[in-house]
DNA sequence: GACTGTGAAGCCATTCACAGCT
DNA sequence: AGCTGTGAATGGCTTCACAGTC
């Protein structure tokens, strides 16, 4: 396993563990199982091996793993182990929600600053983080030498922010809008899609109980889903 | 193609697809190429017909689909037709912003009810919805008839409010505590993890930058993920 | 006896490539 | 000529099952 490609869904979950782990630590466990591990977070044991395992041997056989120092490991490879500076387009309901996080701010995530185009909001405190007007992101966020932008504008507005951000020298856009957008091969994007997630859950229950609507006179499976 | 099992990948697409749709309609477009949607939404044409293909036949071949009625296909498909009751439980920072989230509500996702257990927040209003305190949570729930439930509280409360959900006779949940919930396998359960998904980012951008950290003296693979 | 690490098998999703319409 | 719908091929992730270690 010299130099493999890594699942997304690995890291995703890798991200979990260590959650899960903080938990343990905190409830004073040194040692614990892939099957405890599994069961803890919703995932096979066997799944929770094969994902350590793209990275190292970290356990003892016949034992499991230490605590602490698998979670020390996980952190090393999300690459948490030193804060990122962030800064976040868009002092909305969301974005304000958002800038305040905690679980960004625990992460590692230090949100630094916070822009905004409606006048009102700028000049107020976020947590004692500054919203500034959209006009000076590039200085801004070039100043603080930030590496990750986090945009939630409007969908219509996105892409300008996200041009902006990469204009600035940001590495990573974590993106809130409902927007496809378009960046340099050179900038990592994830989309995080709010409403995507309640409608796939909208989606199940439709299908679970029968009730997709049928068009009459219409031979189309699209409403013939139930079971 | 009867009765085929659905990649959850494909739900999620198709709600992108509906979004894009709509952009389109908005824009006075008619009719549209698997190829448009795909350029639009980051996927390849292929895709966007398989996917689409699961549900019936929505195109013509030669032209294109049309738009309006493809949308409306699509909002059939995903259960979008009539609106979800929705409450909403945690009413701190992120809940008050998902509570008021236009996205939900465009979409047909009517959050009626928030409910909270601190006192100083109960009575306040969200856009005209009412704060109720947590202990009335299945009373309210039950007496809205509400489908959907989401959880914005800390995650050492996510499963007493998921079975207090449960009791109530909610049907899917959606879940932004980070917490593997235990539900009952007839109430659909998503989960939405911000955290993950901006851990995910880091993880990209330590891997490319080669700025994994290494542990002088270990021979962990953890470290040398670099390119 | 318990638990990890891992090749192999199985399964699922995406891409390919082309037949079928308009 | 242009574009959809789809079987077949490909590629990738997960599960299995067991050898290896404590």
């Amino acid at each position: 396993m010299k130099n493999p490609k890594i699942p997304e869904a690995t890291v995703m979950r890798l991200s979990t563990y260590s959650r899960y782990l903080n938990q343990a630590l905190k409830r004073g466990i040194t040692t614990i199982s892939s099957g405890e591990i599994a069961k803890g977070v919703g995932v096979s044991a066997a799944q929770v091996r094969k994902d350590l395992a793209y990275f190292g041997e970290f356990g003892t056989r016949g034992v499991g793993y230490n605590v602490r120092e698998l979670n020390q490991q996980i952190l090393k490879i999300l690459g948490l182990t030193s804060p990122w500076v962030t800064v976040l387009v868009g002092a909305g309901n969301l974005g304000r929600a958002l800038a305040t996080y905690r679980g960004f701010f625990e992460r590692g995530f230090h949100i630094r600053a916070v822009f905004d185009k409606d006048p009102a909001r700028v000049g107020q405190k976020l947590d004692g983080v500054e919203i500034y007007p959209v006009e000076r992101l590039e200085e801004v966020t070039r100043q603080l030498g930030a590496s990750i932008g986090i945009i939630c504008v409007p969908a219509d507005q996105a892409q300008q922010v996200a041009d902006a951000l990469v204009a600035a020298g940001i590495r990573g856009i974590l993106n809130f809008a409902p927007q496809h957008l378009m960046v340099p091969e050179y900038v990592e994007l994830r989309n995080v899609d709010l409403s995507v997630n309640i409608e796939m859950l909208s989606f199940s229950l439709a299908w679970r109980r029968g009730l997709a609507q049928k068009e009459p006179g219409t031979d189309s499976r699209a409403g013939s889903l139930a079971r």
